[in-house]
DNA sequence: CAAGTTATGAACCGATAGGTCCATAACCAT
DNA sequence: ATGGTTATGGACCTATCGGTTCATAACTTG
């Protein structure tokens, strides 16, 4: 009884989260977005809402995701300093730096749109705290492992571990030399994850 | 034989960097810009260009003022380490949080506009480096004041504490409670800082 | 095959964006 | 006082913004 949708909806939702990420909110234009998606303004506004709405989808979408990806991998991992490690080495990990450059989609929502638009910043809490839960089993299960000093807490620690990610991210998207951000995250990380004494 | 402005331009300046600071580049229209400066738009444009040049301008005075404040402190503070501290800790500093939520002018532009705008890239590239080598003098003084573990690398350290000063102001924008973010920043500095072994 | 429903995208809309222009006012130097 | 110069701010301009409307096409179901 009905017509069915044309269009991938994932599809379309992952080629407007990369114009949004590439360009921020506010200069990514409704045309742009109908370009990249290759949808209508119907097809497009119809299914999604207007702007605003399609952006929040979006972000949600995205933190959802790196959640899931994170847990996965605390549960995949060989160890749990690992996972921690990567947590905060990742932003630095394409050599190209392009990542680095690009950042984080959140985090960089985050600083244009926190004061103006109330539900990015309640995402950004709502997604840091959940990054913090995940951290600290990961930072447990480091401590029964013997990779973590047992004075370490870790609740604590995985405040300062999101702290740190959140610090490359930014400095990264200067586009700093990526060695060097590399060398930092690093730096970081050998401080804020001391070996148990032996 | 001219006609001298009728506005002083260093007020006008500050309220326009306000405006940015608190809306963000994109968001912020002329229209906003000419009421918080009282101006119209011959004097605006005939001053400063139009926004993206008033912008860079205002920017960059904005990072001039912070490193002119950072290297009077090092000067005048009675401890380096006293300085370093208070470069993390100041952004949680507001016991109100609202300092926090507006975070950095230039973090939260370089987040906004890195990809599109090089010259902001660009700017942050050169404001962090130099607020790195002004951290490395006050390491280095901390050090030699016996506040400061002599194994610490005072370049190394200067990125780490640059980078935890981004985290905190990255975070501080989401709206976390600042009582949180203040022990967040300070779990970081102990890790960061660690007292020489006696 | 027909009826009913929804997806589609082009046409269209008012509002607002950033930016230019210009008549006038204000001023300094002679 | 007057001529030369610049600041001023409102009028004006075009492009583009996000969003709505609607005739049509496409499809499912009975």
């Amino acid at each position: 009884m009905v017509r069915p949708r044309e269009f991938d909806e994932s599809r379309v939702l992952l080629a407007v989260r990369d114009e949004f990420w590439d360009k921020g909110y506010a200069a990514t234009s409704m045309a742009d977005l109908l370009r990249v998606s290759g949808l209508g303004k119907g097809s497009l506004y119809g299914a999604f809402g207007d702007k605003r709405a399609l952006f929040l989808r979006v972000l949600r979408d995205y933190d959802d995701a790196n959640l899931s990806t994170l847990r996965a991998r605390v549960d995949s991992a060989a160890r749990g300093i690992d996972v921690v490690r990567e947590f905060v080495l990742g932003p630095a990990g394409d050599p190209t730096g392009a990542a680095a450059r690009r950042g984080c989609l959140l985090a960089n929502s985050n600083a244009e749109l926190a004061t103006g638009t109330p539900e990015v910043a309640a995402e950004a809490r709502r997604s840091y705290a959940a990054l913090t839960t995940v951290l600290v089993a990961a930072l447990e299960r480091a401590r029964n492992e013997g990779d973590l000093d047992p004075d370490v807490d870790p609740a604590e620690a995985a405040r300062a571990l999101l702290v740190a990610q959140l610090g490359i991210l930014s400095l990264g998207r200067t586009g700093v030399d990526v060695d060097t951000l590399t060398a930092t995250a690093r730096a970081v990380l050998d401080r804020l994850l001391p070996a148990p004494a032996r």
